[in-house]
DNA sequence: AACAACGGTTCATTATTTGAACCAATCAGG
DNA sequence: CCTGATTGGTTCAAATAATGAACCGTTGTT
C-alpha cells in the first residue's frame, strides 16, 4: 500500500461517535506504527486535513475538509439534490433512511436521515458500504457496472452469520435485486438491521448510487416492506431528476411488477 | 517534500472557478511529472477524495470529502456558528465578507458571503490566506501566536507592488494592527482590493480566526471605513461567542479607542 | 491519412519511507 | 518525593516504495 493511501486512510478512524483521537490512540486502530502514524499525522496536519486540539494534542479533522466539500458540492450538486427527498422518505416511512454514491468501485455514504417517530431506531454511521452486505451495495452490483462484482468477491467479509459467503450466493442476492428492483439485506451486516434498497441514475444513465431505508428487524412486516418499497421508488424518481438522470426502462418495470400484485391482495 | 504531502497538493488545485482538471492540465498546473500525477491521482480516486467525470475523463473531487467534512462540522462547528454573522456583515456593510480559521500556521477560508448590492464585488475564491499580504492574516499576526511571525517571514511573497517586502515592514503593520484592533490590507494581495479584518477567539482564550470585508478599493471612503469596522466588531463577537471564546480586554480597548473619534468628528 | 493531444503504462534508477529503539513530559499511586 | 506507566515526539540504518523518461493506444482534428 502506498504511503499516501496509508496516510488518507488515518482520516477513515474519525467518526462523530470518535471525533478526536490521540497519537497512540490512532495506531492501535490502525495498527501502524507510531512514528510513521506521526508523520503522517504531521502531513495531514500540514494540508489542514487533521489539526490537534490544543489542549488535549488529540487530533480531529481539519479545517480544510471544510474548503474542499464546498467545491465538491458546487461541482456536482448531489447532497443538496437529495436532502428533500430523503427528508421526505425518512418522514414516509418513519425509518432511517439515507444515500449513498457510487465513486470507483467505492459505495460512499452521501447523507442521512433519522426519522424520530420511533425512539429505537438505526443509526448509520459508516463511511462506506461493503458491496456484498449492505442493500445498497447489493444495488450497485445490481444496477451498476458489472466490474463491481468481481471487486466485492475479492472480500466477502464475513460481518454476521447471514452474510453471504460464496460469489454464487451473492449472484443469486444480485439477481433477485434485478428482478425486483430493489435490494434487500436482512442482517447481513449488522444483525437486528433489515434494510431495503432502490438505485438511482444519473446523467451518464448509469447507476449512480442507492437509496435505502434501514429499520430494526424485529418491526419489519411484509406491509411495511411494500409501503417502503412504494416510498422508496418515490425517492429514488425524485433523486435521479434532481441528478439530471432517468430511471431505465427495465427498472421501471420490475418495480412495476413487484409493487403491482398487492394491489390484489390473494382472497 | 513528501510523497503523501504532494499527494494531497493536489487536491488544492481544484476550485469553484476550476471544478474538473484533466490529467495533462493537472500535470501542468502542479509542474509534476504525468505518471506521478497520474499515481497520485489513482491514491486520491480509490479514497474517494476524487472522482472522474466519465464522459469527459477529467477528475474532480470526490464524495469522500463530503463526508469528512461533515464529521469536522460536527466535532467542531464553526462554519455553522460563522454564517448567520457573515450574513448579516454582508447584509449592512454591502461588502464581501469572509471568515477564516487558524490551523497551525495556516489560515484557512471557512466561509463567505457575498452581498449582491453591487455589481462589482471582490469575490474570494483562495483556500488559504498569505500572512502577510491579507488583512485576516494580518490579524492572525497581529493577535495570533507569536511564532507565526518567523513562519510568515520565510516567505513574504511579493504578490504585488503593495505587498511588504521586509520583516520590518511587516513588524510596522502588525503593530498598526494590534494598536487599532483591526487589520487592514490594501491592494498588497491583489490589486485594486481594499481589506478589513478583526480578529475572533474561541474558548482556549486564543486567537481562532479572523472576519473580515473585502472592498472595491476605489469604493472605499474614510466613513465607510469607519462603518465597516463598527460591523467587523459587531461579527466577531457574534462568532467569538458562538465559538466559546471571549474577546480579550487588549482588543475591545483597542476597538473602543479607533471607533470612539469618530463620535466626535472635527469641526 | 497524417498529426497532435490526451489518458494511461512500463521499468531501471533513486530517494523516500519505515520502525525498533530511544527521549522527555505528564500523571497516578504509594 | 519517588516510581512506574502512559503519552507525544525523535533518531538513524535498513529496506521499501516513489520517480520520470520513454513508451503505448485512442480520440478527435486538419
Amino acid at each position: 500500500m502506498s504511503s499516501a493511501a496509508n496516510t488518507l486512510a488515518l482520516l477513515g478512524h474519525f467518526t462523530t461517535a470518535r471525533p478526536e483521537i490521540g497519537l497512540t490512540q490512532l495506531c492501535r486502530i490502525a495498527g501502524r506504527d507510531k512514528a510513521t502514524t506521526y508523520r503522517h499525522l504531521q502531513t495531514l496536519e500540514a494540508a489542514g486535513f487533521v489539526e490537534q486540539n490544543p489542549i488535549t494534542k488529540q487530533y480531529r479533522l481539519g479545517p480544510a475538509l471544510l474548503q474542499l466539500a464546498q467545491i465538491r458540492e458546487s461541482t456536482v450538486p448531489r447532497k443538496s439534490g437529495a436532502e428533500p427527498a430523503l427528508a421526505a422518505l425518512a418522514d414516509a416511512t418513519g425509518e432511517t433512511c439515507h444515500v449513498s454514491v457510487l465513486s470507483g468501485t467505492t459505495l460512499f455514504a452521501l447523507a442521512a436521515c433519522e426519522a424520530p417517530r420511533h425512539s429505537i431506531r438505526a443509526i448509520i454511521d459508516i463511511r462506506t458500504f461493503p458491496l456484498h452486505a449492505t442493500a445498497s451495495g447489493l444495488c450497485a452490483l445490481a444496477f451498476g457496472p458489472t466490474a463491481l462484482r468481481d471487486a466485492a468477491c475479492t472480500d466477502l467479509h464475513p460481518f454476521t452469520a447471514q452474510t453471504v459467503r460464496t460469489p454464487a450466493e451473492l449472484d443469486a442476492l444480485i439477481q433477485t435485486a434485478r428482478d425486483t428492483g430493489f435490494a434487500r439485506s436482512d442482517g447481513s451486516f449488522e444483525a437486528e438491521i433489515h434494510s431495503m434498497s432502490a438505485p438511482i441514475f444519473d446523467q451518464t444513465g448509469g447507476f449512480a448510487g442507492a437509496v435505502s431505508v434501514a429499520s430494526v428487524a424485529s418491526r419489519v412486516t411484509p406491509s411495511l416492506e411494500h409501503a417502503i418499497c412504494q416510498h422508496l421508488t418515490i425517492a429514488s424518481r425524485d433523486i435521479t431528476h434532481n441528478w439530471g438522470g432517468a430511471i431505465p426502462q427495465h427498472v421501471d418495470a420490475a418495480w412495476a411488477k413487484t409493487l403491482a400484485p398487492a394491489l390484489e391482495p390473494a382472497p
